[in-house]
DNA sequence: GTCCAGGGTTCGT
DNA sequence: ACGAACCATGGA
């Protein structure tokens, strides 16, 4: 009802066809997981490019481990993530996150926590929403959820198969059950296309689908 | 100058 | 449950 198409095959064409076109994204641009996490804290609603000087930043001044990061000052930090723009709240989301990956004993414990609950507990943190949750879950942590962003919306509803404004657990559900049911339960196949996916959103709407679109030259606009 | 970027919280209704 | 205001820098 909810959405245009009862076939959750169109999800998977849209993947594939978005896959040979662009192949391969190569997401997330980080070294380690804590700074995939950083990364996904200071690329709300911001440009990556900031985000890029922000990390660099930090790596500089060697604060890319949780040995360093726990025993920051608020002020250095909201100095150094800057370009990223909204940095005084920022810094309280980032300490936020910091000090509850500390509480739990670091990435090497959180590995073990079932995805349902670590999800929750994500969600908890002040400054982490479903969007930025998924991004960790999937991103940091290898584990099979899809992220639905603002571009996901924008390009699959411009497309008809969506409505647009599902919530966010709704359209999340329905986009991993899709892609489930034409590769399986296997979580490696799950977790690389679900990767590969949300990226491959986010370089189609950058370049063809904005939000006053003209939309010349995009691919799935043949179909 | 205006609009947007790899969102989330808070506070009205 | 939904809408609007708010956060703030940098590039097009």
């Amino acid at each position: 009802m909810g959405m245009v198409t009862d076939n959750h095959q169109s999800i998977w064409k849209i993947y594939q066809k978005l896959y040979f076109t662009f192949g391969s994204q190569h997401w997330w641009p980080a070294e380690t997981p804590l700074e995939v996490m950083l990364g996904a804290i200071l690329t709300q609603n911001t440009a990556w490019k900031n985000v890029e000087k922000a990390i660099s930043a930090l790596k500089t001044k060697g604060l890319l481990n949780l040995n360093q990061l726990i025993r920051v000052s608020p002020q250095q930090l909201a100095q150094l993530i800057k370009p990223t723009g909204y940095y005084r709240i920022k810094t309280q989301r980032l300490l936020a996150l910091i000090r509850w990956l500390h509480e739990k004993g670091g990435i090497e414990k959180i590995k073990y926590i079932p995805t349902p609950t670590l999800r929750a507990a994500l969600l908890k943190c002040y400054g982490v929403g479903p969007e930025t949750a998924d991004s960790i879950l999937l991103y940091a942590l290898g584990r099979p959820v899809f992220v639905i962003d603002s571009y996901t919306r924008r390009i699959l509803s411009r497309y008809g198969i969506i409505q647009g404004d599902e919530p966010y657990e709704i359209l999340k559900e329905w986009i991993e059950k899709s892609i489930r049911l034409v590769i399986g339960d296997n979580t490696r196949q799950l977790v690389s296309v679900f990767n590969e996916f949300h990226a491959l959103l986010v370089q189609l709407g950058k370049k063809y689908c904005r939000p006053h679109p003209q939309c010349y030259g995009c691919p799935l606009a043949a179909d």
